[in-house]
This record gives structure tokens, C-alpha cells and sequence, in this order.
DNA sequence: GCGATTGTTTGCAACGATGCAAGAGGCAGT
DNA sequence: ACTGCCTCTTGCATCGTTGCAAACAATCGC
């Protein structure tokens, strides 16, 4: 910058206010200062702004599997919407592990970026500070963390309810839940099915619940397999808590020559990109990815606005916190159920 | 810093010595500090050091889209890499634009990142500068640019001509390729499977290769969807170029009733997670993305240190440069046939 | 024609860390 | 006791940028 000011016959000042955008800037010397900037291929040091200004343009957004199709759709949306804004997204994956869990809730990223987007899965409640996080911060999905996160997501109960109404709609009455486990996910999605079977009056006995670890196509494929081997009767639909759990259980099915969906019909959750290409193609609930990484983002911006006395400026103080408005559980994102042929009964019971 | 310094009684410098590790503290001066420092909860700001330092513990990745599982696949094999190396990784999704791409040449992750992975689509051949990059780069994957940028990737033409050697090993001889497109990527692999039938003596009228746009389920479902209402006689196999265009062809013959193997066998290359779970399961030619991302951040290493000279620290000069190891196409990375039913045909031919 | 107002440019210090080199103390060798 | 050579600790300057507020110039109202 020091040696675009000498070429342009400037100050080192007066260069930083044309780069960012001041406004009492005369067309001449912006124009002056433009050609030598271009001229000498000037490119913003990112990292001593950060320092200086103490925004970095970085938000980082932690997932635990970016292999997951899940979670690769969600970072995906994240970095556009982030795009959108001029925000540059830096990607952690967490493994799930808890211990990294736990260093992402103790701020372990917050030098570098403004702000965090996290989706937890051990979600470990007691890790996060009794008076929350000091930093901006976002719960993505549900999870087990202190309810003073604000968080963006779909209503997980409703969710699963309208996945399994539309099966119960189907005809099936003999419905497995396929992933319970210990996520504050899982239960709600388990609370949606037995939402769902209650108020349609299928008897108790129908009901069947299955644990599973994890929410993945191999722990669906496995699951599924024993129940098949197992001596109860068949049942005529599964209610996966998330499509790769779908896809593995698809597999299954049709390993062991079980049609789908005239035997047993499958539905899912997320819509990741897979699930319209499965055998046969997967009936899944379809969050707003999008609308959940806009609101996401929109969040944090409060939050960095609203906590704008730490760390901003030379002097100190700041506005006495709106903490109304991003508090508390925000509203749910909105979702589709998106019918394909896996739960495409041909003749739909009376 | 500061108040760690005052808190433990000792001088900022101190601090630094004992938080970066330096030989030549006591034992009592450390075990202090490090007291201080835990009571205080002090946490480096990486920006800082990175502005000071000159290196930020930052790897950028650029790939087009993260929604695409290989690539999905490869950056969490580079973050596992990465983090075994105390490395972060940035993650950048280029959304296979030019111009991002051209900026990503041009150095616009330099001074936030030590180095960048990229993984380049439209591969702006003219974009490097004529001298190379002035930052350290790997190319990850084939690309059309410049010969003299290090690359790692597998060799695509042999894994080409691997996948159609098998092909043709289980019998089929009028084997379609699906995928050809203006990449440096699509013309390899083009190459391989001419390079199979040329030397199996297929006869070159059974030769068919369909150009395909994007590398995705949707366009591997369309060509196939056409190729199949089409007036010519049936393929007796598909090579996909990719796994993606291989789930669409896939879901293109379940749903014009063809049986796979049995009438049409498939091949893909990159074996995605999902690959294991079609219908069939697909198989699949499968890099392996471990070494890949190990080998890709050696050489970011060496890159790093080769050119230590330039703003390391306060004074200048360093090693004469050791050009060699790194520079030229390094050796290929290994790759396996990973077979599965999609190929497997009940009789092999003679 | 003069102070007030607005518009434009600038100097200085600082963000939080590290590179460099020198200072302080201890110990052995002569 | 003096020198040389360790080990340990420190002060100062600096990375590239922006916040703050002052300086200067031009314009305006009366």
C-alpha cells in the first residue's frame, strides 16, 4: 500500500480510503490512485485488516462429515449465500469428535473468523459456557446444547410427521422408524413419528422403533438387514431419519428381493442430490437449504452487530445489546415433502 | 499477551518464547506461564502471527463444487491430511466459474493462506502467469494448464484403460464411453478407453463416444435416456467417465426396464460413497484420495520452504532454491479397480 | 469579505504477535 | 579475578492495514 501511495503521489492514507470504498474521495484521485493500484497488481492484505479492523470477512462453519451428501449440500449453500455478502466460508470438519466439538464451542476459531455456523453432533451440553459463547455463534439443526443458542433449522418433529403421514396415507400401517440414538435429532424425529401413529390411531403393537449409530448408508444397509433376517412379520414402510440411512436401507431391500414400494415402502429426510437417482427413487423431506443458510448467516450478522463494543475500534463502549430478536429458538425453516416412487403405494389402502 | 506477560511477571517476549515453544526457558519461567496463561484463558490470534510471521497455518482448497461427492470426498481426505499437519483448511467452491478460477491463479488467496490446492474445471489455460504462480500451488486432478505447475492425480489414461480392459474381460465388446467433454480430464480418459479396444482389436465401428456437458447424474441420466431411445443397436456396456454420470446411466436403464449386468454392464471412475449402494452396486475405479491429499500437501511444503525467501522474515536470502522434486509432473497416484455387480456378467465370454 | 459548513486529504498510533540482537546471570577454564 | 561461552530473558522495531482526529481547501450564506 505504501508503494502504490508513493506511485500514485498520495498517502498511505488516502490509498486504504479509495481500496475500501471511502466516500470524500475526489473522482481525480480515485482515478489516479485506481491506475497505479491496477498498475502495480496491488492485492488487499486480508490478515492485517482483520487485525486492524477486527473483522475478517471469514465466518467458519463446522460440520461434522463433509462427505456426508448432507452436509456437503449445506456448505455448499452456506458458501453461496456467503458469497452473496462478500463473506469468504472456512470449512472445518469436526469428525464428530467430541473433544473438537468442544474447542469449536470454547472459541477456538474466533480470532480468524467473525463469526461460527455450527452443526454439533455429540453436541455436548455441558461444554458450552454458562453465559454462552463471547462470540457469534449459530447452532445449525437441532442439538443438545443450551437452549440460549440461537439455532436455524426445520421443525424436526413436524418433519418426521409429515414424512410418516404421508405413509400412513399410503396405506401402511406397519411402520418402522429407522435411527434412533442419542442426538436431540433423533428424538425428535422419533417424537414426530409417534406423533404421527397416534393421532391416526394405529394400534401400539405396530410400532417399531430401531436404534441406530449412526446416520449413515452403511448403519441403514446393516440395520435393515437384520431386521429382514429377524422372524417378525415384514413391515410395509420405513421412516428413515435421513436419506442415507434411506439409501442404505434401499440396498438392503433390494438385496434381499424385497420390491419397494409394493412390499415396503421408504421414506427419508434431507433430499440429498442421491436420493432422486436410488432404485427406486427416494420420497424424502426436502429442507430449504438455502433459506437455512441465508437466515443463518443473517443471524450471526446480528450478533456482530448487536456485540459491536468488543474489539472494534480503538475506543471502547458500544450500543447496550438488542438482545431481543436473534435470542431464543427462531422460527423453523420452512420444508417440502418431496413424493418420489419409494413410497408410491400402487393401490393406497382404504 | 499482554496481561499474560503481567500476570506471570515476565516480559511479553517471554510469553511468545513459551507459547511457540522455543528451547531456552526454564523450566520454573514456563511451568508459570503456562499457569498464567491457562488462568487467563489466553488464546493466540493466529491473525497476528500470521501477519508478523508471514505464514498463517492456512491451506486454501479450491474445487468447483463441494455438492459433488468425489469432490466432497477429496476435500475431507485433505482436512484429515491437514489436520494431521496442525494445518487448517480453507475450503473455496469455485462453482466451476472462470473468472473465480482466474482469480485463484492470480493469487487471490495468497496473503490469507500458505498455499493452495486446486482443483481447476474450466482450467483457464491462459490465465497462469507466463512466470507461474509467485505463491505456492498444486494442481490436484488433470487441468489444462500450464505444464509447469506440480500436480498430483492419478493417471487417467490407465485408469481408463483398466476400467475398459475389465469390460472387455467380462465379454463386452460394443462398449460405450460417456463423458467426453473439452476438459483435460474427459480427453484422458477418452484416450485410455481408445487406447483398451485399440489393443483388444474391437473392431472401431462398435467405437462410441458420447460427449457429455457436466459430469453429473442429471447429464449421465439424459445421454443415456437418448442414447437408449435412439435407433441403434443396444451397447453391451457403459464406461463412465466419472461415478456421477455412472448413477445417472444407471437410473436411465432401471427406468427403461434394462438389466444390469445381465444386458448392459457399467463401469464408473472415482468410487464415491454411493457407488456401493446403486442398483447395482457400481463398480468403480478408486483413487486413492489419502495419498492424494498427503502427497498434494508435501509438495505445498516444499514449495513453502523452497521459496522461503520471500517474506519470511525481516532479513532477506535464503536457500538457492532446490527447483527440482517438486517441479514436473510428479509420479501418479495409485488407483485400484474396485468390482462390483454392475459389471459382472453371469458368463464371461470367451 | 468573514465565519461556518462541507468536502478532501493526511499523520500518528495501534491491532497482537514475532525476528533480531543484545543484555543479564552463571559456570568452567586458565 | 578475568575471559569466554553457555542459558535464559528482554526491548525494540515491524508486518499491512484502519480508527481517530486534525489540517487544509473549497464553497456557502449573509
Amino acid at each position: 500500500m505504501r508503494d502504490v501511495a508513493e506511485h500514485a503521489g498520495v498517502s498511505v492514507r488516502t490509498v486504504s480510503n479509495v481500496v475500501s470504498g471511502y466516500t470524500h474521495v475526489s473522482d481525480a484521485t480515485r482515478a489516479r490512485v485506481q491506475r497505479s493500484l491496477d498498475e502495480l497488481g496491488y492485492k488487499m492484505d486480508y490478515l492485517a485488516r482483520g487485525l486492524r479492523s477486527g473483522r475478517t470477512g471469514f465466518v467458519a462453519l463446522a460440520v461434522p462429515f463433509l462427505v456426508e451428501p448432507y452436509f456437503a449440500a449445506l456448505a455448499q449453500a452456506v458458501i453461496q449465500a456467503a458469497a452473496r455478502r462478500g463473506i469468504t466460508v472456512l470449512v472445518e470438519s469436526t469428525g464428530g469428535d467430541r473433544e473438537v466439538e468442544r474447542r469449536i464451542l470454547a472459541g477456538g476459531l474466533t480470532n480468524v473468523a467473525d463469526g461460527v455456523l455450527f452443526s454439533a453432533l455429540t453436541a455436548p451440553a455441558a461444554d458450552v459456557p454458562p453465559a454462552g459463547p463471547d462470540f457469534p455463534l449459530v447452532m445449525l439443526g437441532e442439538h443438545n446444547v443450551s437452549d440460549h443458542l440461537p439455532r436455524v433449522g426445520i421443525d424436526n418433529v413436524a418433519a418426521a410427521r409429515t414424512a410418516v403421514e404421508h405413509l400412513l396415507a399410503q396405506g401402511c400401517r406397519r411402520i418402522v422408524a429407522l435411527g434412533r440414538n442419542g442426538s436431540e435429532n433423533g428424538r425428535q424425529r422419533a417424537e414426530g413419528y409417534q406423533q404421527a401413529l397416534s393421532a391416526a390411531g394405529v394400534r401400539r403393537v405396530n410400532w417399531l422403533v430401531e436404534p441406530v449409530d449412526d446416520w449413515t448408508r452403511e448403519h441403514g444397509y446393516a440395520t435393515v438387514r437384520r431386521l429382514l433376517e429377524g422372524s417378525g412379520p415384514l413391515p410395509d414402510a420405513i421412516f428413515a431419519f435421513n436419506d442415507a440411512l434411506a439409501v442404505g436401507a434401499l440396498r438392503a431391500l433390494d438385496a434381499s428381493g424385497v420390491r419397494v414400494p409394493d412390499e415396503v415402502a421408504v421414506v427419508g429426510v434431507d433430499d440429498i442430490p442421491e436420493s432422486a437417482y436410488t432404485h427406486p427413487p427416494l420420497t424424502s423431506i426436502a429442507p430449504d437449504l438455502d433459506v437455512i443458510a441465508e437466515r443463518a448467516l443473517g443471524l450471526l450478522d446480528a450478533q456482530t452487530r448487536a456485540a459491536g463494543r468488543t474489539g472494534t475500534g480503538d475506543a471502547a463502549e458500544g450500543a447496550p445489546d438488542a438482545d431481543a430478536d436473534w435470542h431464543g429458538p427462531s422460527e423453523a425453516t420452512p420444508f417440502r415433502l418431496v413424493v418420489r416412487e419409494s413410497s408410491l403405494r400402487p393401490a393406497p389402502a382404504p
